[in-house]
DNA sequence: TTATATTAGTTGCATAACTAACTATATGTC
DNA sequence: GACATATAGTTAGTTATGCAACTAATATAA
């Protein structure tokens, strides 16, 4: 096992535990404190529809990385909440639209503004170059990792 | 909302959901299509225990990022599949003690080539620079999320 | 030395993840 | 039109996460 692998299993460690974890438990405690009743899970499908709106839970499931199993219990909590609703499409009955309530749209600004300053916190003292070489790896692994996919 | 933020809330969604999520779960499935009956969860705590065996549960929390109950319950399965034993520390019985089983330690090779290769694939076309920065970065932003605690 | 506080670990409760098997609707082919 | 296949979503089963409240053991302080 060279020198050069047993560094790269470490980076495993580091990446998939410690910084990510670090920033999803702060921006949870953040939405906590701010008394918003919403996962960061939850959050993140919110946030791609209100970027756009009636999305089908495929596409949700896309965006935010899950399948379609998390993705549908995920909204089924959501709706719980009141907000959002499943419409079913009119053009395709197998596909259902999903909507932001007026209960869901005016928390896009407050929780916005806790994602804002939590990356603040976690990124300051860290250059717009090293925040660059980072999303640039990040998105190569993921080009890496799903082109030739294993099944 | 400063153009400069924004693009941090963007980072937020790209560290935590994206590349990360690919790595576990393409680990995930060299475990398993090797015949491997251990969730990376697990591999994590047998990987410090490989490094040191013996540690109390409390500090293999601390060293896997998780609180005590997540390793509770983690060493609750792992105890399960015969894989760690607790033993009460005679020093002071509070403390469980985590040791392999014979059963867990011939897992330390083929686990350690199977994260290698993954890592290998993950990190294809990137350089020993860019894997420093990456882990630089992340370094400090756990630093800057856990120095000043919110509670 | 007894009362109080701290520490290590466990348990209850809720959310979330993935796989595999399932239902229902749409599409494609003969 | 009928049969096979593909697609969108749901459900069952297992593991994992975090918080809060709890027990048991140890340390501190009066």
């Amino acid at each position: 096992m060279s020198n050069n692998q047993f560094k790269r299993g470490e980076l495993y460690s580091v990446i998939n535990g410690m910084a990510t974890t670090a920033v999803a438990r702060r921006l949870q405690k953040n939405f906590r404190n701010a008394g918003l009743d919403i996962t960061i899970e939850q959050w993140s499908v919110l946030y791609h529809l209100w970027k756009e709106d009636g999305l089908s839970q495929l596409e949700l499931g896309n965006r935010t990385f899950r399948d379609k199993a998390s993705t549908t219990r995920l909204i089924d909590n959501l709706e719980k909440q009141e907000l959002v609703i499943r419409v079913a499409s009119k053009d395709d009955r197998r596909i259902n639209l999903v909507y932001l309530t007026d209960i869901a749209k005016p928390l896009q600004q407050i929780t916005y503004e806790l994602a804002n300053q939590t990356m603040n916190e976690a990124l300051s003292n860290i250059s717009k170059e090293e925040i660059e070489v980072v999303k640039n790896v990040f998105q190569r692994v993921y080009d890496n990792l799903t082109s030739k996919d294993l099944s």
